[in-house]
DNA sequence: GCCAACGTTGGC
DNA sequence: GCCAACGTTGGC
């Protein structure tokens, strides 16, 4: 999942370890139907777009499956879509509490430079997903490139 | 700040 | 249903 840290980001997970932080705001329909799919224990990488340190930060887990946003019922809500209603809502939202952190981010070059997620839309020109799938192999791929890097 | 790429909107 | 115009994303 992308984020931009200024709003949301690894550290705000890390500050409240005990507590979850909602996820709300998405507005893109295939990024919604990700987040639709997503179960209660998945594992999440944090990605931090839009910065000065563009990469993966950590690591986060799904405490709650997807439920109603309640920002696209609120009109003084950024996120407020008037073309909701209660009974045919459109947009969906998580909770996600904090897993880890890593000790340094994973760089988007260092992502590209050695193939670790070659396959995913995060890697590829132009795509602007901000929740998308991730392969075990992948997952893998960024777990084991981190370890190595920090040791 | 630039700008390519993308998704959405709305007139027809 | 088409598609031009527009607003947004997000790396650089």
């Amino acid at each position: 999942m992308k984020t931009e840290p200024e709003e949301c980001s690894i550290d705000d997970f890390a500050n409240s370890p005990k507590s979850t932080i909602m996820w709300d705001g998405v507005r893109n329909y295939q990024a919604r139907n990700f987040m639709r799919q997503m179960q209660v224990g998945d594992t999440v990488l944090i990605y931090h777009s839009s910065c000065k340190d563009i990469g993966i930060a950590g690591i986060v887990d799904v405490t709650q499956s997807a439920f109603d946003d309640p920002a696209q019922f609120d009109p003084n809500s950024d996120y407020y879509d008037p073309k909701s209603t209660v009974d045919t809502p459109r947009w969906s939202a998580i909770r996600l509490s904090f897993s880890k952190k890593f000790q340094q981010i994973l760089s988007l070059q260092d992502i590209k430079a050695n193939s670790l997620m070659p396959e995913s839309p995060l890697t590829q020109k132009g795509s602007r997903l901000s929740v998308m799938p991730v392969t075990d192999e992948e997952f893998s791929a960024v777990v084991s490139y981190i370890r190595k890097k920090i040791c």
